[in-house]
DNA sequence: AACATTTTGCAACATAGTTGCAATAGTGTA
DNA sequence: TACACTATTGCAACTATGTTGCAAAATGTT
């Protein structure tokens, strides 16, 4: 795990700081999409709500993590695959918000329909987000 | 215009009070989403920050509006069609956000396409929000 | 190890949204 | 129209979320 995310960062030309392994490895520990607040909690005091800010920013901007839209609009984040890379996301996915364990996946392979646009409009993005309950919460209750 | 206003505040259940009355012409003047802070432009002075918000909550109680997810996370308002009643929409329709005017759009006639979901989710509700350059921008650059 | 460059923490600030409570306005009834 | 009852509003205070500038500390390079 540590290697995988010293290699991740070498090869997103960021230098190796304690809070940037710390933060990757809250998302690597965690299979779901992440808040501010979740990461804030997992890291703990180690460090500055500032510098948790500045380093998802500095993730995004590297293409590491991408963020979500959600209906309730919390900004949430999440690792994109391997395909994504500086400035070029790549994540046309559904994510999905389990409304039970409050959870927000990416769907990987489901992937977001195109729809048909009226005159005059022409589409560059397309977010689609789905709520319901997830493949654990249904095994289990 | 002050009619259709009385008329939909009666047809809700709700008293008819001066800040309800401006808020509900903010939406019917504009034909876009409104954020919050539009509306508090619009109203100007005359009312409290927190009257706003607990009025738009309301509305959004009774069916009048629903909120629109965006992918910079700012809420918004928008009108519901009639069809629309309280504690049960039916906005399933496509919002368009603009990049060039950065206004929102309920594209009514679009709506959300189903997707097939992984073995083990169920979905409850699709958002879908699509951005790009609108039809007014579109004609007019 | 020494230096230049990044990154971090702190403080201060800005914006967004919430809550309790007293004052005010709206509604139905006589 | 006046009254009383209820709903709504404004104020103040508070929490949460996110941003910026700057000095201190850590990182990468030689």
């Amino acid at each position: 795990m540590e290697q995988k995310i010293i290699d991740l960062l070498k090869r997103s030309s960021l230098s190796i700081t304690d809070s940037r392994k710390k933060i990757l490895e809250s998302f690597f520990q965690e299979n779901s999409a992440l808040a501010h607040a979740d990461i804030e909690d997992y890291v703990g005091e180690d460090f500055d709500r500032v510098t948790i800010y500045r380093t998802l920013q500095t993730f995004v901007d590297k293409g590491i993590i991408h963020t979500i839209p959600t209906p309730d609009n919390a900004v949430l984040y999440a690792l994109c695959k391997d395909s994504c890379s500086a400035g070029h996301h790549h994540d046309n996915h559904v994510h999905f918000i389990c409304d039970n364990c409050n959870k927000t996946f990416c769907l990987e392979h489901v992937v977001v329909p195109t729809v048909h646009m009226p005159v005059g409009f022409a589409a560059s993005q397309i977010d689609m987000v789905v709520s319901g309950i997830c493949n654990y919460c249904n095994a289990t209750t």
